[in-house]
DNA sequence: CCTACCGATCGGTAGG
DNA sequence: CCTACCGATCGGTAGG
């Protein structure tokens, strides 16, 4: 279904990740981005048909990313605890092997054009949808104890969006850690020792 | 120091505010800010000097509120845990009586002109150093244990930056409970029971 | 507070 | 992939 992306695309698609993030998507210039990838503004377009789709590229690759990540989740027959903390290391992989995509891909969607903007959010979701199936199974399963699955959710995907200037500060190995403990102190129903 | 802001002037710079959380402040032009508060577009400069001019006065005046914050809890005579307390009752205090102007203050600052910049990042780096120093006062005091004070100050402040949109979905008394427990559920050495 | 307007910059195209 | 260029829109000003 998907175009095979050249070298070339690829490494235009890479810069304007660089700049979206630093600047935003609105506040982008083409004009800047041909200076980032050493080309004339005008020959950008040899390789893509125009701003918005590199913005559609960004996002929908994390997008895929994403859902490809929770289909395995999904599939691999363990408790709600692992799955959480599955869920946790591949958010912070992501924060860590695409730090400016992912960010565009959390601030920047809102430019979408409405038809990719449709199936993004659709796509987005179905993500929530499975993450709280996974909090409500946990639930099921007597590990964890709250009272409102959604707000616990919205919690946790807050602590999971790790900015991209956090992503420069602390290694992601503490990081990884360290959000696996402090959401599965919230989410645990017992005090602690697992 | 601070000039008088007439009627009219808030009513831009709050207009100004929901236009900037909903597109961002780049995305936003002064013609549709125009639109919105029923004026021609050149009409407006009769009121503000310039579009930074609505920035800048949105995130200082977000700054001060949140320094004001600070100080008074930093001058209340109360253990680091009750601290800590009361500063997450004032980051959602401020996101539910200024959801569009804290949204701002949180994404949109880094257009700022460079002078205000400054003092913005010095204003922050200091609340950010007063929020530490009450986090490391709590392990002082044997109630908090924690590793890396600098990782664990930006998870809490990543928890803390309850975005736009979850301020309209959840009731303020609920995130206010949930996030006290959460925060301290991440902080006490002891399991539980305070 | 409006009419009229300006220079700058934007995303993007034509043609080679 | 470049030169040359376009219409649209931007923030903002002059003058009343």
């Amino acid at each position: 279904m998907k175009a095979p992306v050249s070298e070339k695309k690829r490494h235009i698609i890479n810069a304007a990740a660089d700049l979206f993030q630093d600047r935003g998507y609105s506040a982008t210039s083409m004009r800047a981005l041909a200076t980032k990838v050493g080309l004339e503004p005008s020959s950008i377009y040899s390789h893509i048909n125009s701003k918005e789709d590199l913005l559609v590229e960004i996002c929908m690759n994390c997008s895929e990313l994403f859902t490809q990540g929770m289909q395995r989740i999904l599939a691999s027959e363990i408790l709600a605890d692992e799955k959480i903390k599955s869920l946790i290391r591949l958010h912070i992989q992501m924060a860590y092997q695409h730090p400016a995509s992912v960010t565009v891909f959390n601030d920047e969607w809102t430019f979408l054009p409405d038809d990719t903007k449709i199936i993004f959010l659709s796509l987005r979701k179905n993500y929530e949808n499975n993450f709280k199936r996974i909090l409500i199974d946990g639930k099921t399963q007597d590990l964890f104890e709250f009272e409102d699955q959604d707000l616990v959710f919205s919690i946790i995907m807050n602590m999971l969006n790790w900015p991209y200037s956090a992503t420069k500060k602390y290694k992601k190995s503490l990081v990884e850690s360290e959000l696996v403990t402090a959401i599965l102190k919230i989410l645990y129903k017992k005090p602690l020792i697992h």
